[in-house]
DNA sequence: CCTAACCCCTGCTTGC
DNA sequence: TGCAAGCAGGGGTTAG
C-alpha cells in the first residue's frame, strides 16, 4: 500500500541514482502491467532504448520519469508495487515485470506480486490529461488547506474518510494516512462529510501535512510488502497509532480500537480519542 | 451528477 | 498437515 510518503521514498532513493543515465535495454516480462501506455510492449521498448533519464517526479501517488527528448514513463505502485535498482547482473525474480538496463550495467526493476501497479509509456507531458489531471491538489501544497477542505466536504455527503481517499479530492492519501490523520484530528471516519465543521477541517488539514512530513522523514510505512529503491524498509508503521491496530488498547487511552468497514476498507480509530 | 458494487491479482492468515 | 475460503486494497469500470 505505497501511499504518498512511499513514493515520495522511492523516489528520493532513484533521485541518487537514475538522472543523467541512459537506458540501454528494456526487458518486459508481462505485457499487461503496461496499462494506458502509449503504444504495445514494442513501441514502449523501442521508444525508451537509448533514452536518457532526465529527473523523477511524484504527483499524488504516481512517478514520473521525464526522460530528455520530452517523453515520461509512468508508474503506479498498485498495492505491491516495488522499484529497485539493482547491482550489475542481479536475476530477474520472481514478479519483476520490467527490467531496465542502464548504461553503468545497473538495473531498474518494476516488481509487482499483485499486478495492481501500471507502467505507462507517455509521449507527451501526461500532468494535463487523464489521470494525473484528474487529480486533486497536493496535500502538501498550500493549495490543500482548511477552507479547501471544509468547501470540498461541504459538496459531497459521503464518510469523510471515503472524502480523504479519494485521489479527485486529494492526491497520495490512503487507507494507512486517513485512519491516522483522522485519529490525530478526532474525527471518525464515518462522519459524514458535509457534518465537518470549518474548525475539523482546519486540524485535520493540518494533521495530514504533519503525517505526511513525519511519514516522509522516517522513509514511509512498510506493512508487509513496501520496500524503498534501495530494498529497505520504512520505520512510520511503529509509530501508527490506529492503522492495523483494530481490537489493541488506544496508545493515548487504553481504550479498545475500534475496527469498521468505511467505503469497503477497514478502518480503524479509537471511539474515545475520536469523539467528533 | 453522484455513490455503491464489482473486478483485477497473489500470498498470507484463518478455520475446519 | 492439508486444503479452501477469507482477506488485503488502488483505481478503473459498470450499474443503479
Amino acid at each position: 500500500m505505497p501511499e504518498l510518503p512511499e513514493v515520495e521514498t522511492v523516489r528520493l532513493g532513484l533521485l541518487k541514482h537514475l538522472p543523467g543515465h541512459r537506458i540501454t535495454d528494456v526487458d518486459i516480462r508481462l505485457e499487461k502491467i503496461l496499462r494506458r501506455s502509449d503504444g504495445d510492449a514494442a513501441i514502449f521498448r523501442s521508444a525508451l532504448m537509448g533514452q536518457c533519464i532526465a529527473d523523477i517526479r511524484r504527483r499524488g501517488k504516481y512517478l514520473l520519469f521525464e526522460m530528455e527528448n520530452t517523453q515520461w514513463v509512468l508508474f503506479h505502485l498498485g498495492m505491491t508495487g516495488k522499484l529497485y535498482v539493482k547491482p550489475a547482473g542481479s536475476p530477474i525474480e520472481k514478479h519483476t515485470h520490467i527490467a531496465f538496463h542502464l548504461d553503468n550495467g545497473s538495473m531498474l526493476h518494476f516488481n509487482d506480486v499483485r499486478q495492481f501497479g501500471s507502467v505507462a509509456l507517455r509521449c507527451r507531458n501526461p500532468f494535463n490529461v487523464p489521470p494525473l489531471s484528474l487529480l486533486g491538489p497536493e496535500p502538501l501544497e498550500p493549495e490543500f488547506n482548511g477552507n479547501y477542505l471544509f468547501q470540498t466536504s461541504q459538496n459531497h455527503r459521503v464518510a469523510i474518510k471515503t472524502l480523504l481517499l479519494n485521489q479527485h479530492i486529494v492526491a497520495g492519501l490512503g487507507n494507512i494516512y486517513v485512519d491516522e490523520a483522522l485519529f490525530a484530528a478526532g474525527v471518525r471516519p464515518r462522519k459524514r462529510s458535509d457534518r465537518i465543521t470549518r474548525r475539523e477541517a482546519n486540524v485535520l488539514t493540518e494533521a495530514i501535512k504533519v503525517i505526511l512530513k513525519e511519514a516522509i522523514l522516517a522513509g514511509g510505512s512498510t506493512v508487509r510488502d513496501y520496500r524503498n529503491a534501495a530494498g529497505a524498509e520504512g520505520h512510520f508503521q511503529l509509530t501508527h497509532k490506529v492503522y492495523g491496530r483494530g481490537n489493541q488498547p488506544c496508545k493515548t487511552c487504553g481504550t479498545t480500537l475500534q475496527k469498521v468497514v468505511v467505503g469497503g476498507r477497514s478502518s480503524v480509530y479509537c471511539p474515545a480519542c475520536q469523539k467528533s
